[in-house]
DNA sequence: AAGCCATACAACCGCCCCTTA
DNA sequence: CTAAGGGGCGGTTGTATGGCT
């Protein structure tokens, strides 16, 4: 494996990468201290939505988007960073045998843990681990390079759809998950919502997560 | 000591649906 | 009703860092 990097000591690239630009162009690249403490304040002060409104308040020569993506997976308060548990760990390997690469599901059962941490953890430690495996279990779920996201895409929308209709919550099942992590066959014909219900995103669910583990 | 390589992770890109004017 | 912009998401890339030779 290589270098666990201390999490509170990681820095931006000041400046490296970023195209100062002197025209109208927008920054990319690594965000510096300063932009991220003008994106903080403007959000403390206007919520966290109208991005590209934000983005100008802010006099951040950065788009909308990236000043949303810089917010959700850094500057956002609550945000573990770093040291993911075994019991994190386990969860996720659990959570993507279900749910496939659906990072933000997976993410809203992880408190404190971004989709883009997730994804990130799953390219750089799991994939790996599990690749020996998923070569005896061919057609699973999620391969992880889905010919244009469009199928993909219309599944996740219906699936949201779904859950925001199935308001009234689903009773998980630790056996229903246990049976199904023991089963080692394909998830193609499992349904998510009977086990999730994702309505309820917004709460860390921890007494969940701990039953989950326990299964 | 220096160069190379693997790893980790921040950030960008492209797609598509939703919302708003 | 429709078009444009906003926002969410997964995939991918770029680069700093640290270990190895």
């Amino acid at each position: 494996m290589g270098p666990l990097r201390d999490q509170s000591s990681l820095k931006p690239m000041e400046g490296k990468n970023n195209t100062v630009s002197t025209k109208k162009e927008v920054n990319k690249g690594a965000w510096t201290e300063e932009e991220d403490r003008k994106l903080a304040e403007v959000i403390a002060l206007h919520g966290a939505k109208r991005w590209k409104t934000i983005a100008a308040i802010a006099g951040l020569n950065r788009c909308g988007k990236s000043c949303r993506l810089r917010w959700l997976n850094y500057l956002r308060p609550n945000i573990k960073r770093g040291n993911i548990s075994d019991q994190e760990e386990d969860l996720i390997l659990r959570l993507h045998k279900l749910l496939g690469n659906r990072w933000s599901l997976i993410a809203g059962r992880l408190p404190g843990r971004t989709d883009n941490e997730i994804k990130n953890y799953w390219n750089s430690h799991l994939s790996k681990k599990i690749k020996p495996k998923e070569k005896q279990i061919k057609g699973a779920t999620s391969s992880s390079r889905r010919q244009g996201s469009k199928i993909n895409y219309q599944t996740k929308i219906h699936e949201r759809d779904q859950t925001k209709e199935e308001n009234n919550s689903l009773i998980f099942n630790n056996k229903g998950i246990s049976n199904y992590e023991n089963s080692n066959t394909s998830t193609a014909h499992l349904d998510v919502d009977d086990f999730f219900d994702f309505s309820n995103e917004g709460s860390l669910n921890l007494e969940w997560i701990s039953k989950f583990i326990q299964a």
